[in-house]
DNA sequence: CGCGGCCTTGAGAAATGTCAACTTACGTGG
DNA sequence: CCACGTAAGTTGACATTTCTCAAGGCCGCG
């Protein structure tokens, strides 16, 4: 099995030591897509790299909405807390996502780390004094967001009307393809989230994803194995997700 | 099925002498909020008003997007189907919502009239075009669609994580909460759209709807009337919501 | 080696779905 | 103006999916 996530570090390494958004890896899927060099030169004057641990806390729900922060390495699990201890995750941000395009004055979801995470930093008055100056900014921070919201809305046909078997294989496929965009085409595709992120991200629970998982790989149409599974059955896979 | 297209065409000529844009009354709600008086005049030959009656279809998900669309009066529906007769609405139109913020080349959803609907059209070229000629256009539609992220947001908590109860007390309150910005606060909540739009929009049935409006009326917290409900007890109302 | 976190599996419970009957509202035509 | 037909809404009885609770297994790490 291959490891993605050590292809997406390695893909960063030069980042790390490497100031300037030219050498960017993830530059293409990014916000920063839309600049020439002189506008990228500008942008990186206002990033501020940032490395998260695991687990911790990059922007919490209900906080003054000071920063937005693009993703250069790692996955971020995004949600919102409910009463109950109930918890909804909206979605995962990979390598060139854009954390903040749904901003009021205060955050409305809680981000937090969930492996070894690397973003930049905008500070949000700086970055919207940058978007009002260049108009092209704004329109690909716009067509970000028009794709988030066609992401949102296939989400909620899911959560809506979709059953278990579905909500499972769907995750799974689409997280395949996301991070095709990132690494490259393969069967084996990595889920560094634990069955609680899935199952708060798809309305069910831990025990139900568990289940499915098994029942999938039972039926030869996947294999799972540690914080990846590997798909099998393209055909009979897909054929599930209509 | 009848050719819906043929038919706004031709509702359309019939209303093409429509006030202009600066009588319109949804006019600081919609899209041209952003306009000033030469800008709306340039909106406003663009415009062509189109009246839909119930249940017509105002686009259909898959076809080519070549409109986008100002809603000025009525409720629009919209959704998506998926197999076996499942449908998720994604949400209601009301007056000064926009239709195609979401947009890729194909529909990714499909709109109807849920009572009579009045709406502004405009070619998706030309639109676009102005669009891009407008920065201060293309930022109100910027922040439309941060505003539909949010709420979609909300959605997927809601139809991830809440019970039958918590969805319809939501939707009604949200319901409230939309036309009094349209029309001012009131009690009384119009629900223009059947129990099975909103069953379809909630995630659960036709019968569960029904059964929990039953419920919520027999504990005085509404009054249950034709396409209505009235909320009698806000404060109780509120915490089903929390 | 043993602990803790995460995952899997099983058995029974609960919420919601399904099917079916019945009621109500409404528009049409006699 | 009434009678009828149809669509929408309500209610009840029962089915099913998923949840809840509980136990045990796996695995990395100190």
């Amino acid at each position: 099995m291959t490891d993605c996530k050590t292809q997406v570090d390695e893909l960063n390494r030069s980042t790390s030591n490497a100031p300037f958004c030219e050498a960017c890896k993830v530059r293409s899927l990014a916000v920063c897509a839309a600049l020439d060099r002189s506008e990228l030169r500008e942008l990186d004057s206002l990033a501020r790299r940032i490395d998260v641990p695991p687990k911790k806390t990059i922007l919490h729900e209900g906080d003054e909405a000071a920063a937005v922060y693009s993703v250069t390495a790692g996955v971020v699990r995004i949600y919102k807390l409910l009463s109950q201890g109930r918890r909804q995750v909206l979605g995962f941000a990979l390598p060139g996502d854009f954390i903040g395009l749904a901003l009021r004055n205060r955050y409305g979801f809680t981000a937090d780390a969930v492996d070894h995470v690397r973003l930049c930093r905008f500070d949000r008055r700086e970055f919207e004094q940058l978007l009002s100056r260049k108009p092209r900014l704004l329109s690909r921070l716009h067509s970000m967001a028009t794709h988030e919201l066609v992401i949102a809305q296939d989400q909620m046909a899911l959560l809506g009307r979709r059953t278990a078997d579905e909500r499972v294989a769907m995750f799974i496929l689409s997280m395949r393809d996301r991070w095709a965009k990132i690494a490259g085409k393969s069967a084996t595709v990595e889920l560094p989230m634990t069955r609680l992120d899935i199952a708060d991200h798809l309305g069910i629970t831990i025990e139900t994803v568990s289940r499915t998982i098994t029942k999938l790989a039972r039926q030869r149409l996947i294999i799972n194995g540690p914080n990846a599974v590997r798909i099998l059955d393209e055909q009979r896979f897909a054929e599930i997700c209509r």
